[in-house]
DNA sequence: GCCATTGCCTAACAAATGTTAGACAAATGT
DNA sequence: ACATTTGTCTAACATTTGTTAGGCAATGGC
């Protein structure tokens, strides 16, 4: 059965549990709410998939993936901290815009995981926080930023660009990169008004 | 059954409940895992609550008053904007490090209960987002703070403050006041170093 | 023209789910 | 002393769940 415009069935499953899972959460979507969206019967899915939770782990692994990869980049590219951190949040909401979905689902519902590939995600999530403790240590190394308590900042600098997830629609005034700026201006100057422009 | 420290039998319910909700999410957690907590039958429970989502309705309402009251009491007492922002952070904090457990079903299982109580917990936490739209409307008069979007500030300003919920543990060595002062710092000022302090 | 593969189907399964009915014992009030 | 309330139990229910087995039609290579 060829499928438009050579997506093929598989993906086509994955993008239709990412919707699901984002819009009813992992647990709650059954494998016969899934064929239902696809137009087919649940023990086919069983074809294409060993079972429910492979599903979750293709979107899960793919996406921190693609965060990961994203940020390594950043790092290696030679630029200042302030830069890096811009490119950094750049990506990441471009990522998150661009999925959805399966960003929902990398974001809240990786819990559902079961070991051992429950502890083999979260490495990979600290692995990406730590490439962005990387460039806040340049920053303080540059005297850009500063001495904050690194652990905290990104944190909080990721529950920032993360909850864009929980708003964030395709049809409105702000695309990502705009989104990705007016973050980023917030995270690097905060709200104070300041009475004399920083460096 | 006279419970210990008068803690009656429907507390101790919603408590555990709450601690499973955050621990394996709503749907994840059976009536019958509850029940084992607690040491009786499943059944027993609706004797307590008639059934399952009434505990996730409980747990949810009584946060958004929590919150809400703690937000207005900010707004009433009169203080400059910049004052208000760090109590209203400082009260958050709080009662997330007091409630872990009702905190977390607050902040993310709220989205399997089912109408019309859904409807009407998306307003309480409209009506809790807006006082800090107050808060951030009053800094710019005042000329605190800058004239940034608002409804984009708010977001971004509860996604960092929502986020402690994700990795406080009380054992840790900062307490709520410490998180909150660190929180309102890195929101008022950002992380860009200054070369001239503000106001 | 045949055979293997692909992709789906129907039917069924055991297990787990939320919930109810009804019984029973202890505590409480009068 | 009796009646009621309180809090739990056992047993059962209908439904939903993830998953498997086996079959059937279309496709494509040779």
């Amino acid at each position: 059965m060829a499928e438009i415009l050579n997506i093929s069935r598989k993906e086509q499953i994955v993008n239709v549990a990412a919707k699901l899972f984002k819009q009813k959460g992992f647990v709650a979507t059954s494998m016969r709410d899934l064929a239902a969206e696809l137009g087919i019967e649940a023990a086919s899915i069983y074809y294409h998939f060993k079972s429910k939770e492979e599903l979750l782990e293709k979107i899960c692994f793919d996406m921190a993936d693609k965060f990961i990869t994203n940020a390594r980049e950043v790092n290696d590219i030679y630029f200042n901290a302030e830069e890096k951190l811009r490119m950094a949040i750049k990506f990441h909401v471009e990522t998150i815009t661009e999925n959805q979905n399966q960003s929902s689902v990398f974001l809240s519902e990786w819990r559902n995981l079961s070991e051992p590939k429950f502890a083999l995600f979260k490495q990979l999530r600290q692995q990406y926080e730590n490439q962005f403790t990387i460039i806040l240590a340049d920053g303080e190394k540059e005297d850009i930023f500063d001495d904050v308590d690194k652990k905290f900042a990104v944190l909080s600098i990721l529950s920032t660009i993360n909850f864009i997830n929980e708003w964030y629609k395709p049809e409105g005034k702000m695309n990502a990169s705009e989104i990705a700026e007016k973050l980023s201006n917030f995270i690097m100057g905060g709200l104070r008004k300041r009475l004399v422009t920083d460096r």
